[in-house]
DNA sequence: ACCATAATTCCAGAAATATCGAATTATAGA
DNA sequence: TCTATAATTCGATATTTCTGGAATTATGGT
């Protein structure tokens, strides 16, 4: 990944709700959560959340999958991976999955 | 590290002037790099990046030394590993880890 | 067709961010 | 003390972000 890239990925999570979003999401797991259960679980007002929802889908750290009337969303895990492996080479120390054990 | 805290650490390094600062001190090793030093590579206004590198010190992520007339930077490394554990734990799947090798 | 639910888009205002030239502060050398 | 260098702060502007009520779109049931 490039850094361009993972600027917009950082600062897409560089918020509280978007970040708790997507904690709720990673929490979810596969079966996801749509939109309207976790704008409930954040309890924050509809068009506010649909706005930080769009930010973490216009970076690519979510999916989302119409299912009916709802929205099933879902982190996607494998952007993630590749915004963590930036962060690894890039703006960690050589050794720091040693370190941290 | 909280949730918070983490946010404000990535809303600091999701912009792409503050991640090449940061990636630039992370090459830089254990000498640091002057302010100047880094403005010069970068090639951005003095102004522009004082700012740039306050925000980053503000989230601490940086430090700085002063060293006659130039200010020292450094990656804070314990920090950054404070941030990537947190990911990890709240943002990855359980074995991010092992999918990645 | 009509109504209800789920979610987004429209719109607008307030606040924060990004940018950078000019002025200022801090340090050091002659 | 005068001058030069290193960096920040001031001031001002343009842009973006954040927020949320109101209107709209999409879907499904009756």
């Amino acid at each position: 990944m490039e850094l361009e890239e993972a600027a917009i990925k950082l600062e897409a999570l560089g918020n509280p709700t978007r970040l708790a979003i997507y904690n709720g999401l990673v929490q979810a797991g596969d079966n996801g959560s749509t939109v309207g259960e976790l704008r409930e679980y954040l309890d924050i007002p509809a068009s506010t959340f649909s706005h930080h929802i769009a930010r973490l889908v216009n970076a690519g750290l979510l999916t989302q999958e119409r299912e009916s009337r709802s929205l099933i969303c879902r982190a996607n895990h494998s952007n993630m991976d590749s915004l963590m492996e930036f962060l690894v080479l890039n703006c960690c120390a050589e050794d720091w999955y040693i370190q941290s054990e």
